[in-house]
DNA sequence: TCAGTTTTGACGTACGTACATCATTTTTTT
DNA sequence: AAAAAAATGATGTACGTACGTCAAAACTGA
């Protein structure tokens, strides 16, 4: 048979159609009996309420915010695309997507920010952020007036986000280990492990991940303190320069952040790179190149279109009240190497 | 302005609803001077048509296909039920998935089958089998009646098929090669390279593209010709005996197809499976658990959830006559270890 | 049992599109 | 210029759901 309708919902229950539109829409002014009739039916023919009629008759839109790091690093870049480039995708599905940024190290600006966009009544916001205990305060009071919050990339596990999108940083941190400590051939030497900020939760979580597999499994490397160098350039130089000349047994250089370009310009001078085992993460313009050229050997990445895909379908769902499909929704931890570097 | 509708189409180009509609639906009866300017309002006002409403308006239903082979294989398992998951996702979107399946040896069987479907007059069918003439004909046939057609996982490039969905084989046996590179401690040594059956198109492209690596850049390494079991639990072992006398300095195993249970069953007893680099393809209940015991050091797979949904937003677009998201469809060279090993 | 209250039914309109029918206008042909 | 043909307009119904209004029916309490 054809998909039920709730006309046929209606004729099974033995109800009219207003009653079963009540009982779906959570209308008052049914009686408990009469409701557990339709829902009775509703399991008996398998009714499934079709969305994209609904929200025909509804007029739904969907408008969402996607709030991203006012940074210039490339990732954001193309996180910023992807989540463009989704919603245009999605415009049959009348859904909108605005992008705003803001900057990323002031905790008052993006609270402020999440703060000014509850006046435009979004029905989601995705939010690209560090924790604070500023934008866990916005975060609940979008929650009060109904809006659905997704954490985008970093997890904001202690505010009240209905969902997080994206992986888990120790375990990226992990397989960093994992991919360093079989591809260096020299079974003793250090490694070290570089930052643009020590701060970042994120950063904290992968050094975390990366340290608890190295001790267990690889005890003949050693990895040497995090050091950052604050997306500038020069700080990058005089620490690689620093770890190259005090550590003439570095096999691998691992990189929990952005800004590969400033580091790995600054190795190329010394040439040991090609000896070197350089780890970093996330897929950009720069560490595609550099992968290609086998300055970098692997890359720990996350699709970013499906995380963006994946944000505005779970801010959709949320905002609809129904169900997440979160098989779909996992991102996986992408190890990126030379030959199977996406087109 | 809230999204424009065939009304302001119509107003904007000074024509009939009716016109505009003719225009939409390539109805005939329009000139094409009027059909012009219907196209330009359009274009002005960036009109996307709706296409909620209107499959709600044509009763559309999208019944789709799957095609998989008959074989005893989790992996052939796994991809059935993401087809049934994905297409259970998607009953709100009026579709409905049939899988069926074929003796994946027998040419003729499949050509009947896809023969066979043209009764029921599918509207996309997405076909897991191995290029043959038969099957090449069987999907010329379906072209002809309008059917969209998927390969899915082997591409069937010299067919009229639509769309691949899948990955490029070759790539995935360079991307093993790079790792068995790369894992291998001692640098010299041999590797065994194992499948169930050297007749199947991807396992040629898988070893091509394993040979091409592992030559020019580990040339330490060589690589035995590959040896078939044939599902064949007792032959595996033989074999697996065989290689393992013959060459005491083997370093690694790389198995291109299914039955990695019967193939790590003959090295356990061995003794020697610790030390061996033993890659494997496909996600599926066993490899997981030999990845999590360190039988195998990594896994090459794809994604196949996501590749359940692709192959049906695939046969959506095509029978809607609709481009597809080619980003979106791209599927990933997954490399799997047991730090990323997805939950 | 009656009034009051709650529950249910009947019905109409709307969403954006598809599609069919018939009337009217415009263009082409003779 | 008239007739024929082609193009266009006007209008109505449908898809599955949402939502509103009003009347009828079923309950409730005293």
């Amino acid at each position: 048979m054809a998909r039920p309708t709730v006309h046929d919902v209606a004729s099974e229950a033995g109800v009219s159609l207003a009653t079963v539109d009540r009982v779906l829409n959570g209308r008052s002014g049914v009686r408990e009996k009469t409701a557990n009739r339709v829902h009775a039916a509703i399991d008996r023919l398998g009714y499934v309420r079709d969305t994209s009629a609904a929200n025909l008759a509804r007029k739904r839109e969907y408008n969402f915010v996607a709030v991203l790091p006012k940074d210039s690093s490339q990732f954001t870049e193309t996180m910023r695309k992807a989540l463009i480039e989704a919603a245009s995708a999605q415009i049959t599905e009348r859904m909108t997507v605005k992008v705003i940024s803001v900057m990323p190290d002031d905790p008052h600006a993006i609270a402020r920010a999440l703060h000014g966009l509850r006046r435009s009544k979004p029905d989601g916001v995705a939010i690209m952020a560090q924790e604070t205990p500023q934008v866990r305060d916005a975060i609940a009071r979008l929650k009060i007036d109904g809006i659905a919050v997704a954490a985008l990339l970093s997890d904001l596990p202690s505010s009240e986000r209905d969902f997080f999108v994206g992986v888990n940083s120790q375990s990226a941190g992990r397989t960093a280990a994992l991919l360093m400590g079989r591809f260096v051939t020299n079974t003793k030497g250090k490694v070290l492990v570089v930052t643009s900020s020590l701060m970042a939760r994120d950063s904290i979580d992968r050094r975390l991940g990366f340290d608890s597999v190295i001790l267990d499994e690889f005890p003949s490397l050693s990895v040497l303190p995090s050091v950052e160098f604050r997306n500038d350039p020069e700080r990058a130089r005089r620490i690689i320069a620093r770890a190259l000349e005090g550590h003439d047994d570095l096999v691998g250089v691992y990189s929990m952040g952005p800004g590969n370009q400033h580091l790995i310009d600054a190795l190329r001078d010394d040439g040991r790179l090609p000896e070197l085992v350089y780890i970093a993460h996330e897929l950009t313009p720069y560490t595609r190149v550099a992968l290609v050229n086998r300055e970098i050997d692997a890359v720990i990445a996350q699709n970013v279109g499906h995380l963006a895909r994946s944000a505005l379908r779970v801010l959709r769902a949320k905002s609809d009240g129904v169900a997440i499909f979160e098989a779909q929704e996992r991102i996986r931890i992408d190890i990126i190497t030379r030959e199977n570097l996406p087109e």
